[in-house]
DNA sequence: GTGAAAGCGCTAACAC
DNA sequence: GTGTTAGCGCTTTCAC
């Protein structure tokens, strides 16, 4: 059911339900009984604009490109990335735009990426999200003019919005130093594990500003390698420094997550037998985990921020749009009760306990201790047609 | 720069430049020197079609709406979706259609739903993820006809895919009592928490799997309501459960989550102390906690599933889609030592620790203890002009 | 106040 | 093989 419908079966033109049906009615001083008419008309029809129609014939889509990177070998590239896509939906919704969801992965060098949104004039904006190499963002810049990027290897002048992460670094260390901790571990040294990999600024800054609290405060940071697995190498690196008296600092609250997990299965009490402390936050984080001691970051509220800045560049293009940088507080929770807590506890000092996990003659690696059982079991996944 | 510009520059008809770019040159028997001159001039002016004018020329807009549901008090109902999200995508962007993506709040009852999706003609079809209230539904089904429901409340005979819930629940259950455990605990039970609260199947198929399993193998099962913060009530309720021979199981593995930080900062050793598993998983899981014990759970693989689900229904109108459920094999890792693997351990017995918890006169609850020195520091959440 | 008409960019039937 | 033409549904200008 279309306009032409609508206004054949009511006798008027085209054009005047076309301005009744974009609210225009008053402006073009329609007299309101063929307003009502109309009204009535399209409710009991139950009409639906054509939105390729009116995109047409605006030149506006009013649809907007999220473009989230994506490795083929990886698929879930950042899955707190789902905030900022609420985040901006949330802002988008209300001025009538829609996002389109687009993953971009390290295809620079191929001919074509995959999503239409790269082959057609589809989307009136767009906004990156993440790491991207450069020969992407140059392809991604002729893509459209109106891009924003969010917390992305690009940052210029214009049209960028970013976590203020140096200041995270600071926060988290500060935080730790606050509670009366002496020494600190960085516990995110980055190792990029390929040539096309693109570190992350948030992994740099980040650190950076660990390090300058840190000095400022005159307390040594060590660094420790982030371990997937707790082989014997990782055990000899971490467990001189698994000590009450110590904050391990983590840049994702992955890392934190990980070590939480593995150290609890030992038994070594995290806030009690070492601290912990994060630089970043998600919804899996204050859902599981809200003691953990953070910066605090709301990718909602930056998404939002970023829907702004889009819109701002839609509709005042001349208008410059000038980077920003968001901070957020920390949150201090039970990862960092502080040195003087550890002595509280188990009736076995956590001292002993590391000493029993480190000798190989009496204990195995804990690799092997948390992994000891892990198989699959059953048949694998398949799919039951019908109930 | 359009097909019309294209074809002026080149002295040809609109109607040749189409067909070469549609690539039915062959069929149209186009001289191939045309062809050349239009693919050339094309690639040269970065000539991009108008996907309005194709969508409104083809009567399609290849475009596919991916609903999420989104509470107005809870931004990410469900952070795990994002993997639905990108499996879909996966899929969709292979056979040139976009998704779309839109949140449902529980507005069933509201005059407009906020997204265009819903007020105007803009995507093919629908692929709706997650629970949704009756009225909603309804809503939802007259807005499209070609609507897949995914890991839904909605489950009829044709077009909706879920996992089979039961069956995880079996095999969680399974997967404990083979591990050696006697005793169950099911650390999911669901009270609602409002009239409005719209239960997920997947919270009562797998109760009913667990209490099945268990039945059969002659082992009780204990119900323990979830704690989000472990006061007095939960802590009566939880201790005296926490034992090397109890296994708890959970619905979603953020309650194992939160249990696993929990216990981990007392002391409690996750698979020593007492044993866990969980009756899904998603990429947080297996980046953080690879040792839990679970079912697993590819919502990348049920998106792909979907999508094809969709595909078929779009592309076949006539054929039946008949609805289908989805199976995933369990993974025991070293949440679930068994019963034997308690002995072992810390010189303190996790019985004289638990005492030592739950006795008031000598240590906070839980909560105190885990919250003890929370709380926020600094400014609130700022945005800075300018780098 | 209302209606006719000219696009928006592309597709596809049809004539040549 | 190539060009003409009639839409697709909506917006907006311009007569009346």
């Amino acid at each position: 059911m279309n306009q032409n419908q609508i206004a054949n079966s009511l006798g008027v033109s085209r054009s005047t339900v076309s301005y009744v049906l974009a609210g225009k009615a008053k402006e073009k001083r329609i007299s309101s009984d063929v307003v009502e008419k109309v009204r009535l008309a399209a409710e009991t029809v139950n009409y639906k604009p054509n939105s390729s129609a009116r995109s047409l014939s605006r030149q506006r889509t009013k649809q907007i490109g999220i473009l989230l990177r994506n490795a083929a070998d990886r698929p879930f590239d950042n899955p707190a990335a789902m905030e900022y896509l609420v985040g901006i939906n949330l802002r988008l919704e209300t001025v009538g735009y829609v996002p389109v969801f687009v993953r971009v992965g390290d295809l620079a060098s191929e001919r074509g990426l995959p999503s239409r949104v790269f082959s057609e004039h589809m989307v009136d904006g767009i906004i990156a999200i993440g790491a991207f190499s450069a020969p992407l963002v140059e392809r991604l810049k002729d893509l459209s003019d109106s891009c924003i990027w969010l917390d992305s290897t690009v940052y210029e002048p214009e049209r960028c919005l970013r976590r203020d992460e140096e200041e995270a670094g600071r926060l988290v260390a500060q935080m730790a130093i606050d509670a009366g901790y002496r020494e600190l571990v960085w516990y995110s040294k980055v190792v990029p594990t390929s040539p096309t990999h693109v570190v992350h600024y948030s992994a740099v800054d980040r650190e950076r500003g660990i390090y300058q609290a840190a000095a400022a405060a005159g307390i040594p940071v060590h660094n420790v390698v982030l371990a997937r697995n707790f082989d014997r190498q990782a055990q000899a690196d971490m467990i001189p420094l698994l000590r009450p008296d110590v904050a391990w600092l983590t840049g994702g609250s992955f890392d934190a997550s990980r070590l939480s997990h593995a150290a609890g299965a030992l038994g070594l009490r995290v806030g009690l037998d070492f601290g912990i402390a994060c630089c970043d936050e998600w919804e899996d984080t204050r859902m599981t985990w809200p003691e953990l001691s953070r910066v605090t970051f709301s990718r909602l509220d930056m998404g939002i921020a970023a829907a702004d800045m889009l819109m701002a560049v839609l509709h005042h293009p001349q208008a410059p749009c000038p980077s920003a940088t968001m901070r957020f507080p920390p949150h201090r929770g039970a990862t960092l009760l502080g040195p003087a807590a550890g002595q509280v506890g188990a009736a076995e000092s956590s001292r002993q306990l590391l000493k029993r996990i480190a000798d190989p003659q009496v204990s195995p690696p804990w690799s092997d201790a948390l992994n000891s059982v892990a198989h699959k079991v059953g048949r694998p996944a398949n799919r039951d047609a019908g109930s």
